[in-house]
DNA sequence: CGATTGCAGATTGTTGACAATCTACACCCC
DNA sequence: GGGGTGTAGATTGTCAACAATCTGCAATCG
């Protein structure tokens, strides 16, 4: 098993700034450092490196480790590992260790279930709610990631679909909502090894992005829902049958789910 | 404000056996002393406390009355904080302390809202995967709501229903579900002032869950969803009145959010 | 008399050290 | 030679002490 360093000057700008406190740098940050405890920034370091990859799933996180690497003590590191734990980025097994969470396939599978119900609401919201600059907004984002499509630039394109979606929920304006989908996306993100990697399938996702546009600009609250559900459902097919994992036969909508109780 | 103190005698019959590890009762627990570290006690202790009103929102939770009183050191106490701050149940203030979370009327509002998407889910897989044996516990839950309604037993009603839900969402199988919907749960938890404290609203509620169970027993996936999310819309009615907050006039479902984006 | 400043006590933030547990490797016995 | 056993090293769990910060009160000054 491959023991993680962490790159070594990680976090260490930030560190003895917080350390220090007596001076700071001008008439910058006053209440930044407020909020920003050690472990609150061990937690938002380790986050970023698990989401970017950086720590691939089911790594071992070292205490000592990581506390060296960011320049803090222990103390801080297991604070941050338990706040990580709890919103399911990591898996602590007590005296073994903490791991990076490894996303199954069926896990991955009950997340899509779960937004596919949150981004129907999001979209029956949004279809009344939506100002004509939200509508433009979002056409915008469609447009970008056409051109991402026709270049081929699948990791372009994977941002703008990130921050279209991510925009979508936050328009709402419910904020439980917006944390919610933000959890459940990021133990997503844990699991991508590029489910919409080929570039084939960008076309098709563009074609539901449209629809959805469109349906929330019409004001039709159930079409935008069922549009927006039905695209959710539609990425987790793309993701089952990239996997290899035997989807359920026929349509994708609420239909074959005879047996779910097997699936825990 | 009032100083937590904590019953002395919260945890001690645990903790010992856990520190001096050597002895252990009989054959009894071997895994069980495993998955349990002590911050984890700390924490489930804590929710405990939290969720069962022990501890009122708002409370100023001290960090070495806690560890004394459960009779562990300060560290183990910090993790714990740092858990249920993650979950949502406290709140951490840098160098000022932890707080018991107080849910303003705008959050649970929200909550009541990411709730409904969740239960029409619910209602929809559950009009399709419901075995009859469910059907029928699920009536059981309803004649002894019933039962309790009748005698205007509040306190048992308000449990039964609470497992009435709990356990619809459980027969889902998908546990990521189960997880996102007790989160929330929990977080409205630290809100209810008995929100359907004056039995008056017991038969309406006791009506609407008939409904539900009657459409999910009638494999009519949208017509469950529909019941499901419009009994939770309507929970959401009675709790905006009876806090005396401008509930939106018009239908409880979907209409008159015209200024959604206000609500931030 | 009101506002500000300084101080003392209490509380939180962080650290390093010690104890308990696990892992891996070498050794021994059959 | 194979399987079990014991030990050394590393890692995690817990704790107590130190440093930094905050809160409340009192004294002082305008």
């Amino acid at each position: 098993m491959p023991r993680i360093v962490a790159k070594p000057r990680a976090l260490p700008t930030a560190a003895p700034a917080a350390r220090s406190a007596t001076r700071r740098p001008a008439g910058a940050t006053i209440a930044l450092v407020q909020s920003n405890s050690l472990p609150m920034l061990v937690q938002r370091e380790l986050e970023r490196m698990i989401l970017s990859g950086e720590l691939v799933a089911g790594a071992k996180l070292n205490e000592a480790g990581v506390a060296d690497s960011l320049g803090v003590s222990r103390g801080p590191v297991r604070e941050a590992f338990r706040a990580l734990e709890e919103s399911g980025l990591v898996r602590l097994e007590k005296n073994r260790g903490v791991f990076v969470r490894r996303i199954s396939v069926a896990e991955a599978d009950e997340i899509y279930e779960v937004r596919a119900a949150l981004d129907e609401w999001t979209g029956r919201r949004l279809a009344q709610s939506a100002t004509p600059d939200d509508v433009r907004e979002f056409r915008g984002f469609i447009e970008r990631m056409e051109r991402a499509a026709a270049r081929n630039d699948v990791d372009a394109y994977w941002r703008l679909n990130f921050d279209f979606h991510d925009r979508l929920v936050t328009l709402t304006g419910n904020a439980k909502l917006l944390a919610t989908y933000r959890r459940l996306v990021n133990e997503l993100g844990l699991f991508r090894r590029q489910t919409l990697a080929h570039s084939g399938t960008l076309p098709i996702s563009t074609r539901e992005h449209r629809e959805i546009v469109d349906k929330i600009a019409s004001g039709n609250a159930a079409a935008a829902g069922r549009a927006l559900h039905d695209h959710v459902m539609a990425s987790r097919e793309r993701m089952l049958k990239t996997h290899g994992a035997v989807s359920v036969a026929g349509a994708p909508r609420l239909l074959g789910v005879v047996n779910a109780r097997k699936q825990r």
